[in-house]
DNA sequence: CGGCTTTGACCAGCGC
DNA sequence: GCGCTGGTCAAAGCCG
């Protein structure tokens, strides 16, 4: 049962490179959700249609496994490690917990001296530091087979750090939102047993909308919606698709990969069109 | 010049 | 207690 709730939602999303789908197998899709999970999901802002919810809570135990094993043993530590929080502490503090705690711990009071030794300041900081990573945000782990490592999501990252990875002579990279309220954090990774797999873990919700004005995600959201399901990430089309309820597509999703505008004609072709030809 | 990446150092947690 | 590892910081450098 703990074991149950350490699971983290987790999708094995796949993009082909070459254009081929597997054989009978097009877009595997792996999910398991517990109720928790489910919350932490719809607060992440997936707007999952209910057959998806009620199919989870019946079938989706025996969905095959995961491609877990694929990863390096750190990376699967990583991806199943629950981050405990306090007992009696939410699990999932809401946007505006969340830009609180941002306020109060990421930003450092105004006209406070910056790199002065050890300050009294510098050693509530950690404290409040080592209290934030007590009740870490939910994570939600990705999979995706690309051979780009930077996936688009609609919002924009600041890489604050890049860490060898134990047993995998992929480095991982850290990333933060660029919005100074917003405490998401992502790492990106790449499968040391499969290098074509990419690894994106995203810890935390954004408290804000995507970025409308960054560069090429305006373009990218403009295309998704006018033709949804073409534009959609493969992920929500693989989420979506054995399920599918033809011609209904959910909101845009915040966390997900969006692929490049048609005016990317080379990456649209590896990513997009194998899928249009399955279909 | 501002925003971003790079990279070495530092720190904390965990397992032995 | 110690060493390993993951995560973060922050200075330096790069780039548009």
């Amino acid at each position: 049962m703990m074991e149950e709730e350490e699971m983290k939602i987790r999708f094995k999303t796949e993009i082909s490179g070459d254009g081929k789908a597997p054989a009978g197998n097009p877009t595997t899709r792996t999910y398991s959700l517990t109720d928790r999970e489910s919350t932490i999901l719809s607060e992440f802002g997936w707007n999952l249609p209910p057959e998806i919810d009620d199919r989870n809570h019946t079938a989706a135990r025996g969905l095959e496994p995961f491609a877990l094993e694929e990863a390096s043993d750190s990376t699967r530590r990583l991806l199943l490690r629950q981050d405990r929080p306090p007992s009696g502490s939410p699990v999932a503090p809401s946007p505006e917990n969340q830009s609180i705690s941002s306020n109060s711990s990421e930003e450092p009071p105004a006209g406070q001296p910056e790199s002065e030794g050890r300050s009294a300041a510098e050693t509530s900081n950690k404290a409040k530091k080592k209290k934030q990573k007590q009740c870490r945000q939910p994570r939600i782990a990705f999979m995706t087979k690309s051979e780009v490592e930077n996936l688009e999501d609609g919002y924009r990252w600041r890489k604050y750090g890049q860490k060898g990875v134990k047993n995998s002579p992929f480095p991982r990279s850290y990333y933060r939102c660029t919005n100074s309220k917003c405490m998401v954090k992502k790492r990106v990774e790449r499968c040391s047993k499969d290098p074509s797999i990419v690894i994106t873990t995203y810890e935390g919700q954004h408290c804000h909308h995507s970025l409308p004005s960054s560069r090429g995600f305006a373009r990218t959201h403009e295309a998704a919606s006018s033709a949804q399901p073409f534009y959609f990430s493969n992920l929500q089309f693989q989420l979506h698709r054995p399920l599918s309820q033809p011609g209904h597509w959910p909101p845009l999703p915040p966390h997900f990969s969006v692929p490049p505008a048609p005016t990317d004609e080379g990456l649209l072709d590896d990513i997009v069109q194998p899928r249009m030809q399955n279909r």
